[in-house]
DNA sequence: AGCACGCCGACT
DNA sequence: GTCGGCGTGCTC
């Protein structure tokens, strides 16, 4: 018999199958994890084919030397999914696998799982004295009785004890430290559902893709917790994903009390130790409802009845990093293979989703009030231009001024939303006009002026803060566009008595940063809780009755074709935190294009005028869903390498191009914006294909890329952000 | 990814 | 003369 092994090692050089020998006494399965002689390493790999012949040169094959455990950690349904990924998202075999176990797996200490002990049998034979193994094993199982297998198969070999093991001479017994346990299903206090949501779980029935579009506040997870409930009483699982855990406690805290002790939880905030337990849980079929971040999408549960991807629109469900996915897609393959129900979640659903529901390929179900019967905060766009030539030069409106001394008299709470962390984008010399950038990365530092340094928002690096110009000496240096630290330093001088506090990356770092930011907040009336893009997202409170936008216009500048999409989210879900309960609630947003149509559709919460609006544009202009972008990044440390490669690779795909120049509708080959990151030098390939061939030209130019070149290699489809 | 093999500079 | 630099290539 032999094995076709992947093994566990992130290089694209072994980013294939490779062939064994099972030995006789060996006892395989496809799924599991074995121990290879590779080279003159022992590796680790996973089996992931079994054959009566081999393709490779027989008398090169080695032999499997030994399982790591005795069980397939790898289901069938993530097997087909790592080939589906890798053949798909263009990714390396052994880093799909990666993503489907905890990462305490794969260090060099094998964790078991199921213990198996061993001890000898009641009325054991001797083994013949010329199985020299054999007998040493007996005699110490007969001085020291009942052992770990794993401990006597180290010691004294595998091929001996399962041997003992055969003829009866030696038991084992498993350890049933992974009995289930009793599951009751909770049917507490039947929650109320408003018409809506009744209508949303009657419709949501069938195994197949919706996409929910309820507006903030209409009581989503409600819906979610009912479909959920229906599925576990029919005896199957339920996945749930959240963009952000530890952003939304009370999501968490809610299914744990409404599922008990079913719900595993998977997030970064856990520590290894906890994530594998959790994961355990799942894989047993112990936990029946996985709740997590984007990762989550990975747990091996069984018995899928229906996946929820809450706020589908959001970011953080794309990977951004090696290896690239996004969680949506990867759903609808789990949708699939499973044959179950996937609900797609959001106020501000992504345009991509939203025109598969248009076309009919998703199910679309609209939620269009909200559950407390109240009106969509007001929106007041406060254009600062005027501003300014009313001699404002602050960082703040008056009008928003205005309101916060308001809240702050009624002891209520606002949140001001400044996307950018730190004090200021950046420090330039206004005599020569130097900026402070990275030395690793091509970008400029950001001031942080509570630790007084300049930092790399790309490589985390730290540097002095400048306070003379390095290259001609002036002191005159002028702070760039305003950030978090900067906004709550002004609120201080406004309203000195009034705590106020910020949320961002810097602030939010240790264990339950943002549980505890969040229940000190929730404490402080009045207060005021600035910070970026995390404080939109899914809490509630009741007492914010006021959201300020400091620079709306932020993301609305960006090099992306996405900008004005994530703008129009970004303002919805900011505002949607001003009154949740019984007061309406009031945004204030500045910027400095008020006539921006984003700015139009957002204040009357036109959802569907502006995917109108913008699905036109893309049409026009070719650009997803109308048209699907790849892009190639090269990168390595050698400047002069990555682009010869990456000219190499762009011409070969210039001919594809030439083929077919009607689908292949864009191609250039230039310097990644951001040229250099952690000392790596970028060079990019983008090209646009029209949707009837874009399959075809995708694999098409991936198969142009040189196996053999030095630099990495990262592809992209419809990517988020082009640095 | 590692590790071996292989072909050129400064040293006991 | 040889120790060791890391460029190239292979691992079933």
């Amino acid at each position: 018999m032999f094995a076709k092994v992947i093994i566990d090692q992130d290089a694209k050089a072994l980013d294939r199958e490779f062939e064994y020998i099972v030995p006789h006494d060996l006892q395989v399965s496809v799924g599991e994890r074995v121990l290879v002689p590779f080279g003159v390493r022992l590796l680790q790999g996973f089996v992931v084919g079994l054959s009566e012949k081999c393709e490779y040169d027989e008398k090169k094959l080695k032999e499997i030397s030994q399982k790591i455990e005795d069980f397939a950690v790898i289901k069938p349904e993530m097997l087909q999914l790592m080939f589906y990924m890798a053949d798909k998202l263009h990714l390396k075999l052994a880093s799909c696998l990666r993503l489907f176990l905890p990462a305490e797996m794969r260090t060099d200490k094998v964790k078991e799982l199921v213990v198996r002990y061993v001890f000898l049998a009641e009325n054991f034979q001797m083994p013949s004295n010329r199985a020299k193994k054999q007998l040493e094993i007996v005699q110490f199982l007969q001085k020291n009785g009942r052992q770990k297998f794993s401990d006597i198969s180290a010691q004294f070999g595998y091929a001996p004890l399962s041997a003992l093991v055969k003829n009866g001479t030696v038991v084992v017994e498993n350890e049933q430290i992974n009995r289930n346990p009793e599951i009751d299903v909770v049917q507490n206090a039947q929650h109320k559902l408003t018409a809506l949501q009744q209508r949303a779980v009657d419709t949501i029935c069938e195994n197949k893709t919706y996409l929910l579009h309820g507006v903030t506040g209409s009581g989503k997870t409600e819906v979610y917790m009912h479909l959920i409930e229906r599925q576990l009483a029919a005896g199957k699982t339920a996945l749930m994903l959240v963009p952000e855990i530890s952003l939304t406690p009370q999501v968490v805290s809610n299914f744990k009390a409404r599922f008990g002790g079913q719900v595993a939880l998977i997030h970064s905030g856990l520590s290894a130790g906890e994530r594998f337990d959790e994961w355990k849980r799942i894989f047993f079929g112990q936990a029946r409802v996985v709740v997590g971040a984007r990762s989550a999408i990975f747990s091996p549960i069984e018995n899928l009845g229906i996946i929820i991807i809450d706020e589908e629109h959001d970011q953080s469900y794309v990977s951004e990093s090696n290896p690239r996915y996004d969680t949506r897609d990867i759903a609808q393959f789990r949708q699939k293979y499973n044959n179950c129900t996937l609900v797609l979640g959001s106020a501000t659903p992504s345009i991509e989703s939203y025109a598969k529901a248009i076309d009919g390929e998703f199910t679309l179900v609209e939620m269009p009030e909200r559950v407390n019967g109240m009106d969509m905060p007001k929106i007041q766009i406060i254009d600062m231009l005027m501003e300014l030539r009313h001699g404002n030069n602050n960082i703040f409106s008056l009008p928003l001024i205005f309101e916060l001394k308001d809240i702050v008299e009624k002891k209520k709470q606002a949140m001001i939303f400044i996307n950018r962390r730190g004090f200021s984008s950046f420090q330039r010399c206004r005599q020569c006009g130097y900026v402070a950038k990275c030395s690793d990365c091509d970008v400029s530092l950001v001031y942080h002026r509570f630790e007084n340094r300049l930092k790399c928002h790309y490589c985390g690096k730290r540097y002095h803060a400048l306070d003379v110009c390095p290259s001609c000496g002036s002191r005159d240096i002028k702070q760039g566009a305003i950030g978090t630290e900067r906004v709550v330093e002004e609120l201080h001088k406004m309203f000195p008595d009034v705590p106020v506090l910020r949320m961002d990356n810097d602030t939010t770092s240790q264990k339950n940063g943002h549980r505890k930011i969040l229940n000190e907040f929730r404490n402080c009336k009045p207060g005021i809780l600035v910070g970026t893009q995390m404080i939109a997202k899914g809490h509630d409170f009741e007492d914010v009755l006021l959201v300020g936008i400091v620079d709306a216009d932020q993301s609305l500048y960006q090099a992306d074709f996405r900008s004005i999409e994530r703008t129009f989210q970004l303002i919805t879900q900011v505002a949607g935190r001003a009154g949740r309960s019984g007061t309406q609630g009031k945004v204030i947003l500045q910027t400095y294009s008020p006539r921006h149509y984003v700015y139009r559709f957002a204040t009357n919460y036109d959802y569907k005028g502006f995917f109108k609006k913008e699905t036109n544009l893309r049409k026009v202009t070719k650009f997803p869903p109308y048209a699907r972008i790849v892009r190639i990044l090269f990168s390595h440390e050698n400047e002069k390498t990555v682009a010869d490669e990456c000219k190499a690779c762009y011409n070969k795909i210039k001919q594809i191009k030439d083929a077919s120049p009607e689908e292949f509708v864009y191609l250039d080959v230039m310097k990644a914006p951001l040229n250099k990151i952690k000392n790596k030098f970028r060079y990019q390939i983008m090209m646009r294909f029209a949707l009837s061939k874009a399959d075809q030209l995708e694999k098409q130019v991936f198969d142009c890329i040189d196996q053999k070149c030095k630099s990495s290699v990262f592809f992209e489809i419809n990517p988020n952000n082009l640095s």
